[in-house]
RNA sequence: GGCGCCGUAGCCAAGUGGUAAGGCAGAGGACUGCAAAUCCUCCAUCCCCGGUUCGAAUCCGGGCGGCGCCUCCA
């Protein structure tokens, strides 16, 4: 299908073939649901939507599954700190998590599987691992991964553990790993977990997961024992993901993912975001100041996802314009007027060419950057042609619209930018009501009233474009 | 210390051997009652030095600068 992608499995570009010719499984590590998730953790959920997207467009039935991890050190942490239970306490921002996914047009998934939910596999992977010699018990309770009894560990992140452990005799007080690099699988109860509920019974006594150990246990519940991709942020690559690889082909014996794809982080203003340098901002925030989602799609999308993207208020300015610029397109070339006689333009070779180039960008590890540039290039050629060419064939337009509509399949810019510029039926009619009031006006070339109109939808937030064919209205992209 | 990435116009960002996509901002012009939208023109030789090559932003070497991961942070 000449889509390639970059598998971090052996660090270059591999042409992408679903194991199951017409349909593709995917995981991406999602978030762990102790707080609003933030910026950051978008630019990798909507990395993730476009791999979704764009597999989609490709003509692929995809099952995509996203895990929220909501117990773990910081949730359970949090929630004693609440005095809630973990379910209590991390409900909430799951749930924002995916009405946020939903604001930025992410696509909802087939399932958004909870850790929780899968104690049972966990136990029998751990259970399993145990049968197979690949893991131990320590005495208080928890069950360590063996990773000298798994030689391909580190195949992922390339770390060479003999290289690591020269010399090196180690003794863990903490927890009576026989080797610091041998993860928990399980980890036994300690004072409070109870309380909490984030305690479970098993064969080796009262304890809860290891955070690797979920994320094998959901994928391969969901997803089967090979998945075609799983994604996740850079910063997974070791160990949690090496960790999974070692869980999942150890109680398998079957590759675990075929093709493993890791989103770069963020910066914020040029910096790595974080809460001490006072640049951490949640999704949440930007919608409150009234950011438009359309204009934190486009910049979160906009550089291609191994690349350094910076995450700027004077980008997202950009953005804003960018997107409304693609509305004001996308109206004008569905308002203009079409004829049965009309002679034939270029116009259908500009869509053709939009779509070959941005299949070829897109094919290509997912470069949006290039994605975009074909979409404004179409933009760009199409409005020259649209100023020179009072009508069109209805074919042709219809042709290009569709285009228009295809690209935006994958990119969601229209179709979330879409939502701020609707307004209801009531308001629809009054304005409506006052842009005849202004017509008449300016037949008589009342230009004061006219202009007292235009300044009184203004305050409405609704701009108006006196055009050839007439008076149009559109929401101020401010608003939006 | 280990692994890796990056350095392209005011800002964001493509391009990885044949003489610089795109977005935002800026300047000038067209159109326009005003405005908006739109179009046209202009605005970079690609951090520095050396090398390979007919030819390099693009390959190699060396600098300088910025950044990430290696701490159950996407």
């Amino acid at each position: 299908m000449g889509l390639r992608f970059l598998n971090t499995l052996r660090r270059e570009l591999e042409t992408f073939e679903p194991l199951s010719p017409g349909k593709a499984t995917i995981y991406g590590c999602g978030p762990t649901v102790y707080g609003h998730a933030h910026i950051g953790n978008f630019r990798t959920f909507l990395f993730y939507d476009l791999v979704h997207r764009y597999l989609a467009w490709k003509g692929l039935r995809v099952r995509f599954v996203m895990n929220l991890t909501d117990v773990d050190d910081k949730t359970i942490k949090a929630a004693k700190a609440a005095g809630l239970t973990l379910s209590e306490y991390t409900r909430p921002y799951a749930e924002s998590v995916i009405a946020e996914s939903d604001i930025l047009g992410i696509r909802r998934l087939e399932r958004y599987p909870r850790a929780t939910m899968y104690i049972s596999e966990m136990l029998w992977l751990v259970g399993r691992l145990l049968e197979r010699g690949l893991a131990y018990r320590t005495e208080d309770g928890s069950v360590f991964y063996d990773i000298s009894a798994f030689p391909e560990y580190g195949k992922l992140s390339g770390t060479d553990l003999e290289a690591g452990r020269q010399g090196e005799r180690v003794v863990d007080d903490d927890y009576g790993k026989d080797d610091v690099r041998d993860f928990a699988l399980w980890k036994g109860v300690k004072p409070g977990d109870d309380e909490v509920g984030a305690a479970w019974d098993t064969p080796w006594g009262k304890g809860r997961p290891g955070w690797h150990l979920e994320c094998s246990a959901m994928a391969l519940s969901e997803l089967g024992q090979t998945l075609d991709l799983h994604l996740g942020g850079e910063d997974l690559i070791f160990p949690h993901h090496e960790d999974e690889i070692a869980q999942s082909e150890g109680a398998t014996g079957l590759p675990f993912a075929r093709f493993w794809l890791h989103v770069k982080h963020l910066r914020v203003e040029g910096k790595k975001m974080s809460k001490s340098a006072g640049n951490f901002i949640t999704v949440r925030q930007l919608l409150e100041e009234g950011v438009s989602p359309a204009a934190i799609r486009h910049q979160l999308i906009s550089a291609q996802y191994r690349n350094d993207l910076n995450f700027t208020r004077e980008g997202l300015e950009g953005s804003s314009k960018a997107v409304g610029r693609l509305l004001d397109f996308e109206e004008r070339l569905a308002g203009h007027p079409v004829r049965p006689d009309a002679a034939s333009t270029s116009l259908p070779a500009l869509s053709d060419e939009a779509v070959a180039s941005f299949t070829r960008s897109m094919d290509d590890d997912l470069n949006v950057s290039g994605g975009l540039a074909a979409l404004f290039v179409f933009l760009n050629r199409t409005n020259t042609l649209l100023d020179a060419t009072p009508a069109l064939a209805e074919s042709e337009r219809n042709r290009a619209l569709a285009v228009l509509a295809s690209l935006d399949e994958v990119l969601g810019l229209l179709e979330v930018g879409h939502r701020a510029r609707n307004v209801d039926g009531a308001l629809e009619e009054w304005i409506e009501e006052r842009i005849q009031a202004r017509t008449r006006a300016r037949s008589e070339q009342d230009w004061a009233a006219a202009d007292a109109i235009r300044q009184e939808l203004a305050g409405r937030g609704i701009v108006l474009e006196d055009g050839s064919a007439g008076t149009r209205w559109k929401v101020s992209p401010h608003n939006g």
